[in-house]
RNA sequence: CGGGACAUAGUUCAGCUUGGUAGAACAUCUGCUUUGGGAGCAGAGGGGCGCAGGUUCAAAUCCUGUUGUCCCGACCA
């Protein structure tokens, strides 16, 4: 390819709504181009690189035993009703009418579409087990489109799902892609983690989402240097926290006037936070008070709440006529002495003793309380509900965890029978007997990645891609391009690198050498060849190297195969 | 959906307070010079100020509405 062909229209500066330097870079050396909110075009360069991720993934599920497939992105709104989703999924949905009056929508996922692909299909145990995928645009109608292709409403993603006959068999096939998915973000050169996750509103068993390490991320994890572990922040199971024995001390009422915070509390009574219970007041749907207790240092953990609390579907701050319905008040609240609320107890908290807690009145508190003692057990629900915090234990290995944020580019699962049995997809077993499909599915974000790629690789002029998914390996730059000599030495180079097998762009353009050096440095090729009267006069050529800055010069002869050995050994 | 901000040339932004009929830089085009890190000089094209009303002799400038965008929060593979 030549430069003078290329569309790749790069800038001096980003557009003011741009935050995050991924997207920065992808908008100034034209990768992309916005059309809408969250919506995007890709240009040549940036398409190129979203091709070799593709490229990458399809040969690791090409290898994990994957089938490529192509389904519709408009979708009957019939399959979603069989499925439930089509009230669930909400404004998130992009629906559409045809001329005659039906519903569709656009494709957020594809589960409902292919568990009726399968069902009407596969009839036998013999045809599994089955992992189809596409890589396709999916279309999410997002509350609040942001950070370039971080969150768009329409993104490239690759979805597989599996069919097994059983739970082994779909764990297998879990494993096979969660191997498949490690093996694909290596060779894209992130640096990533697979942490355990929350199944969130996809159900089903177990899952791991694929989180490249970023600060900018939008996810927050756990993980431990110790041992393997890692969890995102909302999953993350956590040990209980036990106290040291103490004589225990009678209950006793305080007064503790404004001390409506933790902090005036512990303050006003001169006591350590760790020594003090928080409360959290929640209400669901259904107007129902949820009041979750934690150590006073520690922070509620919402999703690890209303997992515990049965028929919850979403909680929502409560309202505080509902906290004096109880015979409450806010900034004050215990467990001890209230009526009428779902009482969820970390149970951290149950191993305290001697603490500080509300006493559900005004300027009052309780001191010395101690849960295990004072807590009407009857009425409580003790579970592990706080947030995890840097310093907790491992829940492995008991180290102490740290914290860093990511960007989550793909999320295995596994779903069991959610879907088939909700669609009543079955097989006939070797027994016999009609059995409901153990599915998978398995998600990558083709942009997200390109996206966290550039998030993890660039310094001040611009993008350091890793060769494997560059939009070119090399460029070859001839300083003066109306050199006659200098230009058609550099075609020479271009047309024996091609012929190497090297991906490579000649930039022929008549730019000055620094426009053209700045251009290269922003766009990130990992190596630039350049062609001057310097270099032709000793017969050597020059190679830098993106990533370290690094000069090198390789001798005319063989300086093909020496390239071919560095881009190797990038 | 709540809170905040913005909308003027391809891009980044100035001009609005105090209405008088739009400007800079970068980008683009032409010519000359220059050629190892976003060059210099000379010249040219390009917008009627998100949209719709209103006030006024006169509206990017004031008022009302509306749409879009961005930020914070809630929400969310």
């Amino acid at each position: 390819m030549r430069a003078t062909q290329l569309y790749a229209p790069t800038l001096r500066e980003s557009p003011a709504e741009a935050e995050l330097v991924s997207h920065k870079l992808m908008f100034r050396a034209g990768l992309i181009r916005k059309a809408a909110g969250g919506l995007y075009s890709y240009l040549p360069l940036g398409w190129r690189t979203m091709k070799k991720i593709m490229q990458i993934i399809r040969e690791e599920m090409d290898f994990a035993g994957g089938q490529e497939i192509m389904m519709p992105i408009v979708q009957p709104a019939e399959i979603w009703q069989e499925s439930g989703r089509w009230a669930v999924y909400g404004d998130e949905m992009m629906r559409l009418k045809d001329r005659h009056g039906r519903e569709f929508a656009l494709g957020p996922t594809h589960e409902e579409m292919i568990t009726t692909l399968i069902r009407d299909e596969v009839r036998s145990y013999k045809q599994l087990p089955l992992m189809l995928y596409q890589i396709q645009n999916k279309y999410r109608d997002e509350i609040r489109p942001r950070f370039g292709l971080m969150r768009s409403r329409e993104f490239v993603m690759k979805d597989l799902y599996s069919f097994d006959r059983d739970v082994d068999g779909m764990n297998i096939s879990y494993r096979k892609m969660y191997d498949a998915y490690s093996r694909v973000f290596e060779r894209c050169g992130l640096k990533f983690r697979a942490v355990e996750a929350d199944n969130g509103a996809i159900g089903g068993g177990h899952s791991h989402e694929f989180t490249v390490l970023a600060p900018s991320g939008e996810s927050s994890i756990a993980y431990c240097e110790n041992c393997n572990f890692a969890a995102s922040d909302e999953k993350a199971e956590l040990k209980i926290i036990k106290s040291a024995p103490e004589d225990l001390k009678p209950l006793e009422k305080v007064k503790t006037p404004a001390c409506h915070t933790i902090e005036l509390v512990k303050n006003f009574l001169n006591v350590p936070i760790e020594k003090t219970i928080k409360a959290v007041a929640f209400m669901d749907d259904d107007e129902r008070l949820i009041l979750a207790f934690v150590r006073g240092d520690h922070e509620v953990n919402e999703i690890k709440v209303l997992n515990s609390v049965e028929n919850a579907n979403h909680l929502y701050m409560a309202d505080e006529k509902l906290i004096k319905a109880a015979n409450s008040c806010p900034g004050f609240m215990s467990p001890i002495g209230i009526s009428d609320a779902i009482i969820v107890v970390d149970q951290t908290v149950m191993e305290m003793c001697n603490a500080v807690a509300g006493a559900n009145e005004i300027d009052a508190h309780f001191i010395n309380v101690t849960p295990k003692r004072d807590f009407d057990a009857e009425k409580i629900i003790i579970s592990d509900i706080r947030m995890v915090q840097a310093g907790d234990p491992c829940p492995h290995c008991g180290k102490s965890l740290k914290m860093t944020r990511g960007i989550e580019v793909g999320q295995v699962f596994t779903l069991g029978k959610k879907y088939s049995a909700a669609l009543n997809a079955k097989f006939l077993d070797e027994d016999g007997k009609e059995k409901v499909f153990e599915m998978g599915c398995y998600g990558i974000g083709v942009g997200r990645t390109m996206a966290a790629a550039i998030e993890q690789n660039n310094d001040a002029d611009g993008i350091i891609w890793n060769k494997n998914i560059a939009p070119f390996e090399v460029v070859v730059v001839p300083v003066n391009a109306k050199d006659a000599s200098q230009l058609e030495f550099a075609e020479k180079i271009y047309d024996e690198l091609k012929i190497a097998g090297v991906d490579v762009l000649l930039d022929d353009r008549k730019e000055r050498a620094g426009v053209k050096f700045k251009d290269c440095d922003l766009i990130g090729y990992p190596l630039r060849v350049t062609i001057s009267p310097k270099t032709l006069e000793s017969g050597n050529i020059e190679v830098k190297i993106r990533k370290t800055g690094e000069f090198l010069n390789f001798s005319r002869e063989n300086c093909v195969s020496q390239i071919v050995e560095l881009l190797k050994s990038l």
